[in-house]
DNA sequence: GTCTATAAATAGATAGAC
DNA sequence: GTCTATCTATTTATAGAC
C-alpha cells in the first residue's frame, strides 16, 4: 500500500503532531502522574487548543495510554539492540541502566494507581499488552539463563526477579538521590550496584 | 496542665474522631494517592458530612499531611521499640520488614508527586520534618555502624543506603508480587533478600 | 461540631464556525 | 484539523441553621 511505502505530506504532519503530543504527555506523566495531569496542561504544552487534542485522542486515558505504549516500544527497541553475545548479567544490567536513564531524563511515566481508569485503558490496549508480554518473555529467558549459569541467585523465583527489575524502572530512590545532589552517572551506578549486589557486604 | 494529665471526655471524643478520619485518609492515600483521593470519599468513608471534616482539618493538604505524620510517628515508635542489643543488620532488616508489612496492610501512603501541593504542606509541617530528621539520624547511625563493622557494603555512600531503605517503603514490587499471587510472608522475605543480598548469586 | 445546601473553581469533553 | 466558546460533572471549600 502506498500509504505504508510513502506517507503523504499530510500524513507525515499528522504523525509529527501526534508525536509532539505524546512527548508532552510523557513528560507530564513523569512529572505529576496521570491524576494530577490535566488535558489543559497538555494542550498548553503542545501549543494547540484542547479541542484539537480530542481530534487526535478520544480521551485523557487514550492520551496517557499512547504515551505509555511509546515507552514500551522504546524498551522493545532497546532490548532488540542489545548484543546477544553479552553475558546475561550484562544484558540485565544494561536494561536497568536504560530504565534509570529514562527516569533521569524525566521520560518515565509514573505508575498509575491501582484501580485507576488508566489501568483499565492499558489493559484494553493491544499495543501495551503485547509489548509487555514480549518484554517480559525476553527478560524471563535471560533471568532463567542467569540462574542456570549461576550468576543470578537461583533461590529467587524468576518472577520475583522480573518484578524487581520492573520496580527499578520507577524506583523513587532515583528522585531521592537526585535531590541529594548526586550526579546522574553516579545515581545509575549506585542503583545498579544495590539492585544486583545488595546493601550487605560481599 | 490538666488537659495533658486527664483529657476531658469531649477531648477524648474529638481525638477519637480525628483518629478515625486519619485512618480513612491513610487507607485512601495508600489506595489511590493524594490526587485521586477526594474529600467526598473521605467524608463518606468516615461517615460524616464533608463540612464536618473541614472543622477538623482546614484543607485537603492538611488532611493528608496529618495522615503522613501519623505514619512517621508510628515509624518512630517502631524504631524505639527495637532491641538495642540486636546486630545492626538485623535492626535494618526489621525496619524494612515493618515498612513492607505496612504496605501489605494497605496503610502506606503513596509518595506525593514532585511539586505537589502536598509536598509543600509536608515541608511546612513541623511534625513531619522533625520525625523525618529523627528517623533519618537513627538509621544513618546504624548504617555507618554497619559499614564500620563490615556487614554493610562500605563503598556505598551512607545517604544512598538510607534512600534505598526509604525507597523500599514504597516499592511497587510489593504490589507486583501480590498481583502475582505470592503470599504476604514470602513477599516480605523476597524483598528483604533482594534488598540486602541483591539479585546476583553470592 | 454536625448537618444541608451552595458557592466558586476546575475538570473532561463537545458544538459548531472556519 | 484548528480554533473559540460552552456544556456538564466534579471538586475544594464555605455559609448558615441547629
Amino acid at each position: 500500500m502506498s500509504t505504508v511505502a510513502r506517507p503523504s505530506f499530510k500524513e507525515q504532519m499528522l504523525a509529527a503532531r501526534e508525536e509532539a503530543i505524546i512527548q508532552s504527555v510523557n513528560r507530564l506523566l513523569a512529572e505529576k502522574g496521570f491524576d494530577a495531569m490535566t488535558v489543559d496542561e497538555v494542550a498548553a504544552a503542545v501549543g494547540i487548543a484542547k479541542a484539537s487534542l480530542y481530534k487526535h485522542f478520544p480521551s485523557k486515558e487514550d492520551l496517557a495510554a499512547a504515551a505509555m505504549v511509546r515507552v514500551m516500544r522504546r524498551a522493545q527497541q532497546f532490548l532488540h539492540g542489545i548484543d546477544p553475545a553479552l553475558p546475561v548479567l550484562e544484558k540485565l544490567k544494561a536494561v536497568v541502566r536504560w530504565t534509570l536513564q529514562v527516569q533521569l531524563a524525566g521520560q518515565m511515566p509514573a505508575l498509575p494507581s491501582q484501580n485507576s481508569s488508566l489501568r483499565a485503558a492499558l489493559r484494553a490496549s493491544r499495543g501495551y499488552g503485547d509489548a509487555l508480554v514480549e518484554i517480559s518473555d525476553t527478560l524471563r529467558a535471560w533471568i532463567e539463563a542467569g540462574q542456570r549459569e549461576g550468576v543470578l541467585n537461583a533461590s529467587l523465583p524468576p518472577l520475583a526477579v522480573l518484578y524487581t527489575l520492573y520496580a527499578r524502572a520507577c524506583d523513587p530512590v532515583v528522585e531521592f538521590l537526585r535531590a541529594g545532589g548526586q550526579p546522574d552517572a553516579e545515581i545509575v551506578e549506585l542503583v545498579v550496584s544495590t539492585c544486583f549486589d545488595g546493601l550487605s557486604a560481599r
